[in-house]
RNA sequence: UGACCUAUAGUGUAAUGGUAGCACAACAGAUUCUGACUCUGUUUGUCUAGGUUCGAAUCCUGGUAGGUCAACCA
C-alpha cells in the first residue's frame, strides 16, 4: 500500500483531498492561487492562507504545482493601484513568487460578461428592477422563504435588451441589476436568485471608464478559477455557505473540469485584531501611527517590527490548517522568531533604565578594551571590542538595597560579574533626597578580567553594564500587545473593543548601549543581551540615530519568580 | 425558530475503525560568563447521552456549545 509514494505525505486536511484527488485520477494537476482584493493591507491572517496556497503549489511541484496571484477587483469603489503595489511587496517579501502568473479579475471581465448574456439565453439570469430595501424583503430571511421579484419572468428578449442598455450607461445605479435565477425558497439565501451584475459609475483602477457594470464576487470567482485552470480554490469558512453558488455558476454553464472550492479556518491571534476593518479603525482613531506601526499584525507592520519572512513561514506551518475556528497564542510567533533570532542575531549590550555604577578602585581614566562574543552561539559571527572605565551605566533592576529571597543579582556586600568584564562588589549606596538610588560605589577585582578570577570563586549573577563616557544614547521603543483582551470575543456585549486598547502597547525609553550600537541600519536586528530581540526601526531611525523596536522579549524566568 | 459548518491537554494541531501523539505554554530539575539558549523530567485531553462494532476520537442518532448566512461588499 505504501507504493504509491508518488504522492508527497500531506500536511492537513486540504492536502488529503488533493492527494486523494490525484490518486482517484480526477486531477492530474494541482493549481491554486492566492486572492487578495487590493483594498487594504495583508496581514499575518493573509500570510496564512500565502503560505497556503504558494505552499501546496511547492509540495506538489511533481504534480505540476502552480499558484496564481490574482487580485480580486470587482469593487471599483474601494479598490486601489496602491494596494495592489503593498500587496505584491509583501508576498515577494514573504518568500513566494508567481512567476508570470499574476492576474485580475477585472482580466475576465469580457469573458464574465459574455457567460452573463449566455446565463440569460438559457433563462437563468434576469434584470430585476426592485430597488435595495425591497430586495431585501423579496428575500425573506433564513428563516423564512423569499418570493419571487416581479420580473423574474421576462423573456430572454427582454433581458438581454435590458442588460444592453444597463451596459450602455443607459440606467442609474441602483435602477436595475441582473440576478441570478436559483431558487427564492432555498434555506441557503445565497441561492435567492442573488445579484451577479451591478451598475457602477465609478472608474476602475485597470479598465478605467470601460464598464459600468461589474460582476458580482460570488459570479466572477468561480468564473476566474475556471479561466485560470485552478483546481483547488482554498478560500475562508465564511464563504461554505457561498459554495453551492460557487458551483452553480460553473454548472449552470456546463463548464468542465470545474474547479473544488475547499473553506479552512481564518488565522486569529490573542491581543490583537485581525479584520482590515478594525485595523483600518485603528489607523483612522490614530491609535497607531499608521498600517506598518510595529505593533499592528499586517506584514508590514511585523516587517518593520523584525520579524523575517521565515519566522512567519515557520509559524505558519505550525499553526496548521483546520475547519475548527481557532485563537492562536500570539506567544507561538513569539517563539519562532526568537528561535531564528538566537541564532543569528549580534549580542550588544544596552542598559534601559541606567544607574550609575561607579568603580572606586579603579585607575582614574583609563579605559579597557574588553573582547565580547558576538554570538555565543555561532563562534564564526567573531567578536568585537566594548570600553569598559571608571563609571558604568547597569541596569536599575539589577541592583536591590534589600535583596529578594533567590535574587543573585547586586546588593550592598554583594559580589557580581560584569558580562565579559569584571567581578564587582558594592560597598555604598548613594540616594537623593527622596531616597531613590543615584550611584553605587563599588570595588572592582582586578584580577577578574576576562570574567573568571585566579581562584575560581563562583559568581552567580551576571549583569550587563555600558561604559558611561563612551554610551551612545538611543531611542528603545517597547512593543506590547495593542490589547489586553485575549480574545475579541471577551469583549462584552455592547462595549466598544478600542476600550481595551493597551495604553502602554508603546513606550519610549532613552538607552545607554555600546558604541556601536549606534553605527545599526535600518532593520538591521540585535540581542541586548538579557532583554531580548531588537530591530532598527526603517521609519524614524537617522544616520548615526537608530531608533530600536523591541520585537520580543527573552524568557525571564526571574519576573515570572517574583510574580509568584 | 431555518440551513450549513465545527467540537481532541491552557492554546494550536495529529491519529483516516486497532497503543490518543507533536508543538507552544505551564511546572520541576540540570547546565550556564545572558535568570537567555540547551538538556532531562512532569502535569493536563477525545463536549454530552445513546447506538453500531470484538474494538469508536473516528461511523450513526439525539442533545449541548461555538461559528457562518438575510450587501447591488469580498
Amino acid at each position: 500500500m505504501t507504493e504509491n509514494s508518488a504522492f508527497p505525505e500531506p500536511c492537513n486536511f486540504i492536502e488529503d483531498i488533493i492527494v486523494a484527488d490525484l490518486q482517484s485520477g480526477k486531477r492530474a494537476t494541482v493549481h491554486t492561487r492566492f486572492p487578495p482584493e487590493p483594498n487594504g493591507y495583508l496581514h499575518i491572517g493573509h500570510a496564512k492562507s500565502i503560505c497556503l496556497n504558494f505552499g501546496i503549489a511547492k509540495h506538489f511541484a511533481e504534480a505540476k504545482g502552480q499558484c496564481n496571484l490574482r487580485f480580486d477587483d470587482t469593487n471599483p469603489a474601494k479598490e486601489e493601484q496602491e494596494y495592489v503595489d503593498s500587496i505584491q511587496e509583501d508576498v515577494k517579501w514573504l518568500g513566494f513568487d508567481w512567476d508570470d502568473r499574476c492576474y485580475y479579475a477585472s482580466d475576465y471581465y469580457d469573458k464574465c460578461y459574455e457567460f452573463a448574456l449566455e446565463l440569460i439565453r438559457k433563462g437563468k439570469a434576469y434584470v430585476c428592477e426592485l430597488a435595495g430595501d425591497q430586495v431585501s424583503e423579496y428575500r425573506g430571511n433564513p428563516m423564512h422563504p423569499g418570493r419571487p421579484s416581479p420580473w423574474r419572468e421576462r423573456s430572454v428578449e427582454d433581458n438581454l435588451g435590458l442588460f444592453a442598455k444597463m451596459t450602455r450607461g443607459e440606467v442609474d445605479e441602483g435602477k436595475m441589476f441582473l440576478r441570478a435565477k436559483i431558487d427564492m425558497a432555498s434555506p441557503n439565501m445565497n441561492l435567492r436568485d442573488p445579484a451577479i451584475y451591478r451598475i457602477k459609475k465609478a472608474d476602475h483602477h485597470r479598465t478605467g471608464s470601460k464598464w459600468v457594470v461589474y460582476p458580482m464576487y460570488d459570479y466572477a470567482h468561480p468564473l476566474g478559477d475556471w479561466i485560470e485552470g485552478i483546481t483547488h480554490s482554498i478560500c475562508t469558512l465564511e464563504f461554505e455557505v457561498h459554495r453551492p453558488l460557487y458551483d452553480w455558476v460553473l454548472e449552470t454553464l456546463e463548464l468542465p473540469n470545474r474547479p473544488q472550492q475547499i473553506e479552512f479556518a481564518r488565522l486569529n491571534l490573542t491581543n490583537t485584531v485581525m479584520s482590515k476593518r478594525l485595523l483600518l479603525e485603528l489607523v483612522q482613531n490614530k491609535l497607531v501611527m499608521g498600517w506598518d506601526d510595529p505593533r499592528m499584525p499586517t506584514l508590514s507592520g511585523l516587517r518593520r517590527r523584525g520579524y523575517t519572512p521565515s519566522s512567519i513561514r515557520t509559524f505558519a506551518e505550525k499553526i496548521g490548517v483546520s475547519k475548527a475556528d481557532s485563537v492562536v497564542d500570539i506567544n507561538l510567533l513569539y517563539f519562532c522568531i526568537r528561535e531564528e533570532l538566537n541564532a543569528i542575531a549580534p549580542r550588544r549590550m544596552g542598559v534601559l533604565d541606567p544607574v550609575k555604577v561607579v568603580l572606586t578602585n579603579w585607575p582614574e581614566g583609563k579605559v579597557d578594551m574588553i573582547e565580547a562574543d558576538n554570538n555565543p552561539e555561532d563562534p564564526g559571527m567573531g567578536k568585537r571590542l566594548i570600553p569598559f572605565g571608571k563609571e558604568l551605566w547597569i541596569e536599575r533592576d539589577d541592583f536591590m538595597e534589600v535583596p529578594a529571597k533567590k535574587y543573585f543579582r547586586l546588593a550592598p556586600g554583594a559580589e557580581v560579574r560584569l558580562k565579559h568584564a569584571y567581578y564587582i562588589t558594592c560597598k555604598e549606596v548613594v540616594k537623593d533626597s527622596s531616597g531613590n538610588v543615584t550611584e553605587l560605589r563599588c570595588e572592582v577585582d582586578l584580577e577578574s578580567r576576562g570574567g573568571g578570577s585566579p581562584d575560581g570563586r563562583k559568581v552567580k549573577g551576571t549583569l550587563h553594564w555600558v561604559s558611561a563616557e563612551h554610551a551612545a544614547d538611543v531611542e528603545v521603543r517597547l512593543l506590547d500587545h495593542l490589547f489586553t483582551f485575549e480574545n475579541l470575543s471577551e469583549v462584552p456585549e455592547g462595549r466598544d473593543y478600542k476600550e481595551f486598547y493597551n495604553p502602554n502597547s508603546l513606550v519610549k525609553v532613552n538607552a545607554k548601549v555600546e558604541p556601536c550600537v549606534g553605527e545599526l541600519k535600518a532593520l538591521d536586528r540585535i540581542q541586548f543581551m538579557r532583554h531580548g530581540y531588537f530591530c532598527v526601526d526603517s521609519r524614524d531611525s537617522k544616520p548615526g540615530a537608530p531608533v530600536l523596536n523591541r520585537l520580543v522579549e527573552l524568557k525571564d524566568s526571574w519576573a515570572k519568580e517574583q510574580k509568584k
